[in-house]
DNA sequence: CGGAAAACTGGGAGCGCTTCCAGTTCCAGG
DNA sequence: CCTGGAACTGGAAGCGCTCCCAGTTTTCCG
């Protein structure tokens, strides 16, 4: 009697001993492969049933050379650039499309030195069978790792500067280009931007929408008045915005955060929203419904680009060759515009 | 030559060979182990450097029986209530904490069944080193489980009708009596509250800690109206309350998402706040500062939270005997009360 | 009813790394 | 110059699973 022993996790050599079959067999029934006769099928299974067994992923994982893991890597200085719950939208779209493949979810927040040191050993170690990559600033290291790696590697977002072969990414030039013309048809004039960092690709897009917007309506493009897509900042930039250009009638914020802070500076400095200045956002994050007014905002489909992001990277496991995807943008309405 | 063939990842042989030395050596050399000569060490670490060599994961997990990942197991019925800031900020806690340790994190939504299907896979196979386990519902058959898995599991929160032996918790009853304590010190005596769902710890604790602060101060607490967390049913509560008790002076409301629902009822309503109504929220999330006015809440240390389950859970795969924690909370004093 | 094709089966060789352990080498001390 | 022990070293046995392949059993026709 083995009493007391903390039994350990049973194998395939047992499953297969006590169902009186070669290992092989056993495997292929819990493969569910051909060529396993129905008898043995059964056996086999009642042995699992009875031993409560279930497969070893490492093991698996070793002799298949697949891990079974997607990693999802936001890259950052700063590890709070993921409190934004843009992220967390990400990643519920990422984990269903990972779950329909069987694959899990690996987050690396790679903002400290040895995360970034961490993820370039998953890169070229094999530590998982993809990664999905997000938030990269211009010249971070991780670009050139990934574009190295022998691994599929789909980004999201276009990482400034380069020119990835797989990405899904939203169309940020069309939404702020939608964004400031609905406040140019809204009769206004003098519309500025507060602009997110210029080193992100997000950042230049929508600055880019919105110069274009002026400039093919024949107004002047104002100089970008830039934050780091935070509350605080967007707050601060449209405190200096008004001190430059008193007149101003709109504002295209590159972000709900920012578009926050800048009503929150409108409230301050008394300018009411929006009658005196009219505010648009982007992104269409909960903030938007709950700022005061609420802002206009332009929708992106985040959850869908975790997803899409997923699916190609599972397409590109699989090994299928998937084109880039771009999502499209739609403008949501509310009172500040 | 071998030109064009795409570069097999070299191995633990390859470097060993290349260094002159047996694989045994190498190995030492890699994990750093005694018994390795000077000489030696250097020629394995040249060999390593030439030949770009990253050892594999997979391999070493299989022969350690150590994977190497924990994982962070969200339960819900709704993959959306992820969407919470709050997750994301556990997450950066809990990261930080694992990295310091060099393990990996999994992220599970287990909302569906599927997903819930996975994590008991992963707790019965040794897919991980060990789970930390978060907003689990009464009944959450996921609760039983981890308690039965043979693998280290802290809980985060407790769960309902659990005892479980490691877990770290942030004192909800204590803070939602200070949150309660200062309305009444301010002299409001008709303070009603907006519960979360009472099926959750959270939703109870919280609840307990209004109802305690009542009664310690003479007062009838009312019954609670309760909401599932959200900006929408926050705000419906504050509705529901409104019409049955117009005279109420207080609220309560055990997150700042219904919080900010509730401000915004109180404002759809007319009803100014604080001077006619005054009002108090919990978790002092990025929501409180922007709601107009700012909400006054009860500040809870997510970011510990998460990076306290991580440590707790590091030592446990160590092999210790860690003790349960309780983080306290703070009151932050905003316009709202 | 014979023979070839089809369907099964199980042995065994890995996957790449750790680790035990028997065997070597190297030094003091005697 | 020999001996015992400490410091090293490398062969070999796994870790648990997949999968190729050669061998065996069925099945199906002519």
């Amino acid at each position: 009697m083995t009493e007391g022993v903390p039994r350990r996790q049973s194998t395939l050599d047992e499953v297969a001993e006590l169902a009186g079959v070669s290992r092989s067999v056993a495997s292929r029934v819990l493969n569910n492969a051909p060529h396993v006769s129905r008898a043995k099928r059964e056996a086999v299974e009642r042995a699992v049933h009875r031993l409560g067994y279930v497969p070893n992923p490492t093991a698996r994982a070793l002799a298949t050379r697949q891990t079974g893991a997607a990693a999802l890597v936001v890259s950052g200085e700063d590890p709070s650039i993921f409190a934004d719950p843009f992220f967390a939208q990400v990643i519920v779209g990422a984990s269903a499309a990972l779950e329909d493949a069987d694959l899990h979810l690996m987050l690396c927040l790679a903002a400290s030195d040895r995360g970034r040191r961490r993820v370039e050993q998953l890169l070229r170690s094999k530590g998982a069978d993809g990664v999905m990559l997000m938030a990269l600033r211009e010249d971070d290291p991780l670009s050139r790792m990934a574009e190295e790696a022998e691994m599929p590697v789909v980004f999201g977002g276009r990482p400034v500067g380069l020119d990835p072969r797989w990405y899904v990414d939203v169309d940020n030039v069309g939404g702020a280009r939608q964004a400031t013309e609905h406040l140019i048809s809204a009769g206004r004039t003098r519309v500025a931007t507060i602009a997110g960092r210029l080193d992100t690709e997000v950042g230049r897009a929508r600055y880019r929408g919105y110069r274009d917007a002026m400039l093919a309506a024949g107004l002047d493009p104002y100089p970008p008045e830039v934050g780091d897509f935070t509350e605080s900042t967007g707050a601060a930039a449209m405190a200096a915005l008004l001190a430059r250009h008193p007149d101003l009638d709109g504002v295209f914020a590159a972000n709900d955060n920012m578009g926050a802070g800048a009503l929150r500076a409108l409230r301050e400095a008394g300018r009411p929203v929006p009658r005196d200045v009219a505010v648009v956002g982007f992104d269409d994050l909960a903030v938007a419904r709950i700022a005061d007014p609420p802002l206009t905002t332009v929708h992106q489909p985040i959850e869908a680009l975790g997803r899409e992001m997923a699916r190609m990277l599972v397409a590109l496991i699989g090994g299928q060759d998937p084109t880039p995807l771009i999502l499209p943008t739609r403008l949501v309405t509310r009172a500040s515009a």
